[in-house]
DNA sequence: GACGGGGTGGGCACAATGACCGCTCCCGCA
DNA sequence: TGCGGGAGCGGTCATTGTGCCCACCCCGTC
């Protein structure tokens, strides 16, 4: 994956701060040649360095207001089937292998408290899973964020 | 916060095909008048349903690549100033609290296996911190998306 | 039965884009 | 020592998109 230098990051901090501002306007804001945010920006896009767009979006906007993670312990031998259907879960947002002691590391979401154990429940119903420990996520204390480490890039 | 309709789950969707795609663009393509398309985007970003945009950046473009969940016991009394200093630690990306056997949940990067080791102690060495139990993210074996959410939405 | 929100379609001046050009500077390499 | 090549810069061009109007219309609500 290619890394970043001093300008992308100075260009993606100032996206932050406004999300749709225009190639040029950037320039302008940066005291960068318009061609030179141009250049970036598209590498930025076709490096594969950015995420689906559709990550910027709160679940909560969607309805889905509660999230927890789920560690899930599975049958290695059938590894492939369970996380087929995880994949086909729509409510289970991301799976990370693990060490320690679970296998998987699941983060979903639900509508309510109620929907929650429905989802505990389907994820627990998948071939393969053998136990599942639910943690809910009561607060976010420090939501996601990577300005820290863009801004020590920066200067 | 608002709640998305099936215009703003299309207009998503299509931008997860092209991230920067115009208004007009999206117009034509999703066969809706561009008033519309520039309506919906701009209550989009305004009613706070869109995380920045630095959250699509992948923390491996910036040398991060070995991540992890860290498991957090604190002493309860001191939380604030717990939380103060994972904040002010740039490899925090970040906190959730928890039900469950740890208080909180974080969410780590590093540079390699053994700069992971310096993160964990920094934790570690945050007063309030009682206890960590870190796990290593090996594989991410479903990235994260929400996609299959918002195409429910969509139709 | 009037109102208002949210969609449509059109039109306008202006701004931004994409794709060029040649120029310079700097770094790596033969 | 000198020769690429990559990366920024600054400029130009025609084309496209934007922001901001307008009037209209449908539909559910009070």
């Amino acid at each position: 994956m290619r890394r970043l230098d001093t300008i992308d990051a100075r260009i993606l901090l100032a996206l932050d701060e406004d999300p749709r501002a225009t190639v040029l306007g950037l320039s302008r804001l940066l005291g960068l040649a318009r061609g030179t945010v141009q250049a970036h920006l598209e590498r930025l896009e076709s490096d594969g360095v950015l995420h689906r767009f559709s990550r910027r979006l709160a679940p909560a906007a969607l309805g889905f207001s509660v999230s927890a993670f789920v560690m899930v312990e599975i049958h290695q031998g059938q590894q492939e089937d369970t996380l087929r259907a995880l994949r086909e879960t729509p409510e289970v947002l991301e799976v990370h292998g693990i060490t320690g002691d679970g296998d998987l590391m699941c983060r979903v979401v639900a509508r309510d408290a109620d929907d929650l154990y429905r989802v505990g429940q389907d994820v627990l119903s998948i071939p393969g899973v053998v136990r599942t420990r639910t943690s809910l996520a009561m607060r976010e204390l420090v939501p996601y964020r990577i300005d820290p480490l863009l801004s020590e890039l920066a200067d």
